[in-house]
DNA sequence: AACAAAAATGTGCTCGAACACACTAAAATA
DNA sequence: TATTTTAGTGTGTTCGAGCACATTTTTGTT
């Protein structure tokens, strides 16, 4: 019970060599009937499981797993997806693997094309990429898929039969997990969802989360809600929100469906008269700051940290420890208010 | 930059033999001034970091980690914490690790205490246990202590130096987060909160939710709700429970702290005439039924099987990669509503 | 029966860290 | 000066899986 077997071991109570035993268990042929019959019966008897750390030592090949993602210093949503990587890396450092991250600019799609070939020709057995851009993502894919590159994606999710992975939320449920806790706050009244975003890029994202927080109003029939979507950039949120919300008098609840909460909670702020509900998605500072004011009642949390942090560890056991890669790692939508965002923020 | 250097690369580098650099790199002594800085000065240069899988391969120990937890056939709450271990067990039957699980019926202190023999007979080298009883597990620990193995605690908080570690929620916290989920559903009323448990081993447990819970209307005070406390058996449910509504006709809320929420639920779905919310705790079976049926508003998910899964795989890092054991790993309150459970169930 | 070909089996080396042990050279003692 | 002590250094083995290669056994052919 008790013992870890070894194939010596095995090979001494079937009376065989170490060899054969071996070729027995990676049917590698070449065995004779009664060897096979011999060794199968102590391997009936006995839970043989291979040392992994000695399988691996003979592995001296170094791994290269490169990360593409966008520039947190242009877009602080990829922030945590650093420290993700990070964890990674350290939790990873003294096997044979090298996990590099490279940057692309999230507003151009030559960025991204370019940031792409850079890894190319570092030539790296997987890649994890963060696939903003659909049409090009697909283009690179080819690429990858000749070079017989695996290669996982994160946060957007993309169809094509040559991606490995993707680590990601269920963006549509989402919504509606958004939709259930805007019903709880409000009665009734007008609901706004808002959608900023400097770039048509997330657009998928954003439909997402606004069908499944319509369809949730829909589906319930309550029709005390009238809902309306308003798009918005940073750029001019000072000037249209103000417009927005004089043609909305009996505005109560605002769904903002990317992570830039903050953007209207602070424009909030300066209306006394009006208590408008908030919710958002991240657990970003300026977000975690508004909720603690009870600006922003509830933050959906995507926990881009982790989602970074399995794409990479995926890789990391599958090269490592043979481990399949999961098709699809769908993180739970997790509810945060004021009470447990602690818990959450690292 | 990219290499992993082994100690023979650091040796011919710094022009001395492997013994050499290995006493330099394990503080052996033995090693003139003259080795010392050769070596020193390549290791400035480069970043080493010694392969985890060939410093494991030579230790042979095999280490053994015993599970003492209640029996989960006599309470199910206990279920999902199997799964965790067994999660762990999977992932580390590679290794030298040998995890086993032992049940105490949580009813009896002399169970606790003679299923701890068991497994003092057993001489592992580490033991997570599940501290139902408080002056029993002071006891206990003591002999560990003597015995010099490591005590990792789950689920229950005692304070002991003798303790390496303790995975699990803040209770008062998730009180707190009840609270405010309360709080959200009612305008105003009475709200219970009730205690189901067959025996007084979860009176700290329980008493902490409703301190967190109380806490939270006080500090907000919120004067237009009236709480009150009910301590319920499952065996007395059906006779106090209508008592108690009948007492309270104001009643809107019942916040129940322990994993118990669905034998209130399923005595109100009887009742068509009275809405009241619910909130209690963990994703069993019973209680996500009612969820979906909208009878139960909230669950807050205390996730023992994660917290199992960390007691051991702490333990696990420890032994085979030196990792430091953490003192206290805090697992998030999740909030779930019938939305994004299917998430959170495994 | 003799030999070649093929099949089956066993041996031995590798991976990197760790440590026991053997060895050399310099310092201390007789 | 001869001999012991000790500080310093290097060598060699171990762990278990995996695989190349050597060796043995069996089968097939003339």
């Amino acid at each position: 019970m008790d013992k870890k077997y070894t194939i010596k071991d095995i090979a001494k109570m079937a009376g065989v060599s170490k060899g054969t035993v071996d070729r027995v268990l990676h049917n590698r042929g070449k065995v004779s009937p009664t060897a096979l019959e011999k060794i199968n019966e102590v391997l009936n008897v006995i839970n043989y499981e291979p040392n992994l750390i000695a399988r691996n030592l003979k592995n001296t090949k170094v791994y290269r797993i490169c990360v593409l993602m966008p520039d947190p210093e242009i877009d602080p949503y990829w922030y945590p997806c650093v420290n993700g990587i990070q964890d990674a890396i350290t939790e990873f450092k003294a096997y044979s693997v090298i996990i590099e991250t490279y940057f692309f600019n999230p507003e151009s799609t030559k960025s991204f094309l370019t940031t792409n070939e850079k890894i190319i020709e570092k030539s790296p057995d997987a890649v994890l990429i963060a696939p903003l851009f659909h049409k090009e993502t697909i283009e690179i894919i080819k690429q990858y898929d000749e070079l017989e590159i695996i290669v996982n994606t994160f946060n957007n999710q993309v169809e094509s039969s040559s991606i490995k992975s993707f680590v990601g939320q269920d963006l549509y449920k989402s919504g509606r997990v958004a939709a259930s806790l805007m019903n709880l706050i409000l009665d009734q009244g007008q609901i706004a969802i808002i959608h900023i975003d400097e770039s048509v890029k997330n657009a998928v994202h954003m439909q997402e989360k606004e069908k499944g927080f319509r369809n949730y109003f829909e589906e319930k029939n309550l029709s005390d809600f009238s809902l309306t979507t308003l798009k918005l950039k940073y750029s001019n949120i000072d000037t249209k929100l103000p417009v927005f919300l004089e043609e909305h008098p009996d505005l109560k609840g605002i769904f903002i469906t990317t992570s830039k909460a903050y953007q209207i909670a602070s424009f909030l702020s300066s209306l006394k008269d009006r208590k408008i509900a908030l919710i958002g998605y991240d657990l970003i500072e300026k977000n975690v700051n508004f909720l603690n004011q009870g600006l922003v009642h509830f933050l959906i949390h995507q926990n881009q940290k982790r989602q970074a942090y399995l794409g990479v560890s995926t890789l990391v056991d599958h090269f490592l420890f043979r481990k399949e890669i999961p098709e699809t790692i769908l993180l739970p939508i997790d509810i945060i208010n004021v009470e447990n965002a602690s818990f959450y923020v690292s």
